[in-house]
DNA sequence: TCTGGGGTCCTAGGACCC
DNA sequence: TCTGGGGTCCTAGGACCC
């Protein structure tokens, strides 16, 4: 019994940049960044050009969403502050985000790969899995085959990672990006995968990271010599054993065709900090337009839930949530908003709060509602050729 | 000039039941 | 009156990912 396994990840390369470069191809070659809140769209001027925003005139609380590789030669990269951004690349040009565009262009990547392999698992709007293990002995090119089907798609490039399972396969994806095709096998590991930093791996973010290097453990191969009681004295047993496995390249986890949704939420951060009390009707608003936000998405999924939440983040960032669970899933706005008015009143509400938002979980089909794929997947056509 | 928005999973404690 | 487990549900927080 030969269990050996063949999972490709497929990573677009710099996504949402890259749809704004198809919409305006002469910003190639300069550095680009996507993100910002109420950033305003470029609009032609008197002599009918088009006026790009860039990153000094930007005022706010946004965040790098995307930057390109251009950008990221600047040191500007995702979820910094575009403040922060703006100081490392003033001239960088800033556009809005335009989900609607790539979701489009989501969909039109996936439906391409699936027409080749279908056992796809999806992690997100550019990026998949893919099980290749049914697809012969040589996976490189049916890979070949995908990257020149998602080329042709959508004009865009991606990177593909092949691997004996998807830790593997999603660091290999990232060896040679972008349009790279990396194909990494068991007896690549001490050479190609322990030089790499500890923070690639996909599970260790930036807590782990430091507490890693607390410990003197840099790089993946010093977590795979690091002596197990001593991960385990650190990190817990059971997080202990995945880092030891995943140093080691084992990972045991199946392509997870099909998911079912577990929440559904919205959230805000403020343009300026609220008061409970000097901007108790603004705070109002929000929260009935948060309520209406979900709603929707509760009823387009076809789903209601039992369990509401709300987050609360204040001033000085540090984040609050509570839950209330009902009786009998609800999915109407004005049940949520009696629902969340429950969980505001355990919470403190003296000092001011820069976030709001509005969660539903223990989610339940709407009986007699049939299969709905949801606002998520329905990529409406923001522009074309 | 810090720090978006939408998710998943894990842990841990208390209530409650058998 | 003190002593048990195990299982499930609920709540809260935190780490992490895209």
């Amino acid at each position: 019994m030969d269990g050996s396994r063949c999972i490709a990840h497929l990573d677009m390369d710099a996504f949402y940049a890259s749809v704004e470069l198809l919409r305006y191809p002469q910003l190639r070659g300069q550095p680009l960044v996507v993100g910002g809140r109420r950033v305003t769209a470029p609009m032609a001027g008197d002599d009918g050009v088009l006026q790009f925003t860039h990153l000094r005139d930007y005022r706010g609380r946004g965040v790098v969403t995307t930057a390109t590789y251009e950008a990221r030669a600047r040191g500007v990269h995702s979820g910094m502050g575009l403040m922060t951004a703006a100081r490392l690349a003033p001239d960088a040009v800033l556009l809005p985000a335009d989900f609607t565009a790539y979701r489009h262009y989501s969909m039109r990547f996936k439906t391409a790969v699936a027409s080749l392999a279908s056992r796809i698992e999806d992690r997100g709007i550019d990026e998949i899995y893919i099980d290749l293990t049914s697809h012969g002995s040589d996976p490189e090119p049916i890979a070949r085959r995908i990257k020149e089907a998602v080329r042709a798609a959508t004009g865009l490039s991606c990177s593909i990672g092949i691997a004996p399972n998807k830790l593997l396969a999603k660091m290999a994806s990232e060896l040679d990006k972008p349009d790279g095709l990396t194909h990494v096998g068991p007896a690549d590991l001490v050479a190609r995968i322990w030089p790499l930093q500890a923070s690639k791996i996909n599970g260790i973010g930036p807590k782990s990271t430091e507490r890693l290097a607390r410990l003197d453990i840099h790089t993946i191969g010093d977590l795979a010599r690091a002596e197990l009681g001593l991960l385990q004295e650190h990190f817990g047993p059971r997080y202990a054993a995945w880092l030891h496995d995943a140093a080691h390249g084992r990972d045991d986890r199946p392509v997870v065709t099909e998911a079912e949704r577990k929440s559904v939420s919205r959230e805000t951060t403020f343009e300026r900090d609220l008061h409970p009390r000097q901007d108790r009707a603004e705070l109002t608003g929000i929260l009935v337009a948060l309520c209406e936000r979900v709603a929707a998405d509760l009823q387009a999924l076809g789903v209601r839930g039992r369990t509401v939440g709300i987050k609360l983040r204040y001033g000085d960032f540090r984040t609050l949530t509570r839950d209330h669970t009902l009786r009998e899933p609800i999915d109407a706005q004005a049940d949520l908003l009696a629902a969340s008015r429950e969980c505001l009143r355990r919470a403190p509400l003296d000092r001011p709060l820069r976030l709001l938002g509005v969660r539903v979980s223990a989610l339940v089909p709407v009986a007699g509602v049939a299969e709905n794929p949801g606002v998520w997947e329905q990529g409406e056509l923001a522009f074309d050729e």
